[in-house]
DNA sequence: ATGGTCGCCGAGCGA
């Protein structure tokens, strides 16, 4: 079966609802997963969801902060959250499509919102960014995000890193900008490798090649100086690598009216 | 140029 994702990290579902309608509208992708959704579950706009064909939608939201939500034309057989660092933050979401999905085999989904690190890339002087190296590492331990053998598990969300040169629009200028230091970028590709995650964007576009999903509010024109940073990835497991048949990032939502960060990242595989 | 802009809510924090 062909089945398709999208990751956004949309910076409050609630004040983007028509822009997410209008992504899904166009591109249709079988499961839609957001970050920063920002509301409380009894808030999130399911209506809207379901007339417009996605009727299933697991929700992990908090007030003001955070928020993950999984948003699905197909029905989940199960749903998880996970915590980490000892924190009730909501930043994480997983389901498994099966039977009810009609899959011969199950497929397994977790949908991360990694903390941002704040300003300062050092752990003795910001809690914020110590944190991040902790909520990494514990990502590279936790036994259910390292799919073995023929396991068909993805892994997407805003994992806040751009860990390749390439992935930035500088690599010598963000070398001490949290987002790409040395340290958190070695911690998530750690995680990458010890789950033996493939990163789908990587295996379609070149190393060579700079790819952002993520431009700065801070910058007058964000298409002027195109200073972004590739923050919102897509992983799947060996089992399902050679189906992978399309990647796309739909830049244009950058420049929407009152637009997220951010910018939708869909992929295409064979499950 | 060491700023700048967002969204949460209703001040200041987090990104």
């Amino acid at each position: 079966m062909r089945f398709s994702l999208t990751t956004w990290n949309i910076n409050s579902v609630r004040l983007r609802i028509d822009l997410v309608a209008k992504f899904l509208k166009s591109v249709r992708p079988d499961v839609l997963c957001l970050q920063e959704t920002k509301c409380i579950d009894d808030a999130f706009p399911l209506k809207r969801f379901k007339r417009l064909g996605y009727e299933h939608i697991a929700l992990n939201g908090q007030k003001g902060y955070h928020g993950v939500a999984v948003i699905s034309k197909l029905p989940f057989d199960n749903t998880d959250i996970r915590t980490f660092c000892d924190k009730i933050d909501s930043r994480h979401i997983s389901v498994s499509f099966g039977e009810k999905a009609q899959l011969a085999k199950p497929l397994v989904l977790h949908n991360f919102y990694v903390p941002a690190g704040g300003d300062i890339p050092d752990p003795a002087l910001n809690p914020k960014f110590e944190h991040k190296l902790q909520f990494l590492d514990e990502m590279k331990a936790c036994e259910p995000l390292h799919p073995r053998g023929d396991d068909r598990h993805i892994l997407v969300g805003d994992l806040n890193v751009a860990p390749h040169e390439n992935d930035v629009w500088s690599h010598k200028q963000l070398l001490k900008v949290v987002s790409h230091t040395p340290i958190e970028c070695e911690k998530l590709l750690a995680a990458q490798a010890h789950g033996e995650w493939f990163d789908v964007a990587r295996m379609r576009i070149p190393m060579s090649e700079k790819v952002y999903t993520w431009w700065s509010y801070r910058a007058a024109d964000w298409t002027l100086a195109d200073r972004g940073r590739r923050l919102d990835h897509i992983w799947v497991s060996r089992a399902l690598k050679d189906g992978v048949s399309d990647f796309r990032i739909t830049r244009d939502a950058r420049g929407w009216e009152r637009p997220s960060d951010h910018v939708p990242v869909t992929a295409t595989l064979e499950v």
